[in-house]
DNA sequence: ACTTGTTGGTTGAAATTTGCAACTGACTGG
DNA sequence: CCAGTCAGTTGCAAATTTCAACCAACAAGT
């Protein structure tokens, strides 16, 4: 649970990676975001050792990317669904997805992500909320806000 | 180095997070996009062991992501830069941050990405390659390419 | 009633990975 | 010669992950 030694507040990117940092979260959630909701699904998915989905479920749900809904009584069993902020994470997917098909993957894309409206692809970029344009590695300028100050 | 059980094709998240799912290699990442590129400046700043620093900086540059160029001789040093390959990654990066401001950060972002040529912020965003239109979770649908038939 | 199967876990030991601290080797600057 | 920097390496302890076995609550079949 420790982690990097980063002030927690210091950076969105440490904060995020505190939530799905590990080796199988994002794999979780690539299953949930695929339909699979049960514990057993995912486990048989990923092939993770149950204690594991165990834990990492657990933290999801704690982190609020994950709920847990009852799907029957007697026995009580509940499966696992994406909160909004889970849902806010398809971003990530998506960017992670492309550059594997991009960069590792020797036949093209193995599954191709669709607009449900148009049937046309999906792609992953960074834009300008101005001009609207996607955006280059190089043509973002990083601006650290001023802290508001406490100790004078 | 392990990792998930699933076949080594069968998906490009995996593929992906194979290279930079660890704990350490997307904070590295943030640190050669900010600008450190140097191993003692990436050890100082995120407070990684440097055992583990050169084994996560060897590895990116094995996975194609970081570069090692030199930038003197008497002694050969040398600074780890991005490749193409990882320049594709500044979507996850920033799509993580995001994620971070929206879900994780209390006062706002701490720090803001704009673009260049604008200085109006940035976003990540899943868009269709059809309509341009911004993309949400539910509007995804998946499409697995059937394998071209090597067993008939 | 009894056995078998499914689901969603728990428990405990072994293997792997990570973190810490000390140390090295090549060289610079004084 | 002495101290300091840079980019690591080495050895060991601590934490995580994996594997395999086990369990409780039921359901279905015989």
């Amino acid at each position: 649970m420790a982690g990097p030694t980063t002030t927690p507040d210091s950076d969105s990117i440490s904060a995020a990676l505190a939530v799905i940092g590990d080796r199988w979260s994002l794999l979780v959630l690539r299953g949930v975001f695929r339909g699979l909701h049960r514990f057993s699904e995912l486990r048989d998915d990923l092939g993770i050792a149950s204690n594991l989905l165990t834990t990492r479920l657990c933290a999801l749900v704690e982190a609020d990317v994950l709920e847990k809904v009852p799907y029957q009584e007697r026995p009580v069993r509940h499966e696992y669904r994406l909160t909004p902020a889970g849902r806010d994470l398809s971003p990530v997917l998506v960017a992670l997805m492309q550059w594997g098909d991009t960069h590792r993957s020797p036949h093209g894309a193995p599954t191709t992500l669709l607009h449900a409206a148009c049937d046309a692809p999906i792609e992953n970029i960074n834009r300008c909320t101005s001009c609207g344009s996607s955006i280059d590695a190089h043509e973002i300028r990083s601006d650290t806000a001023t802290q508001p100050p406490e100790a004078p």
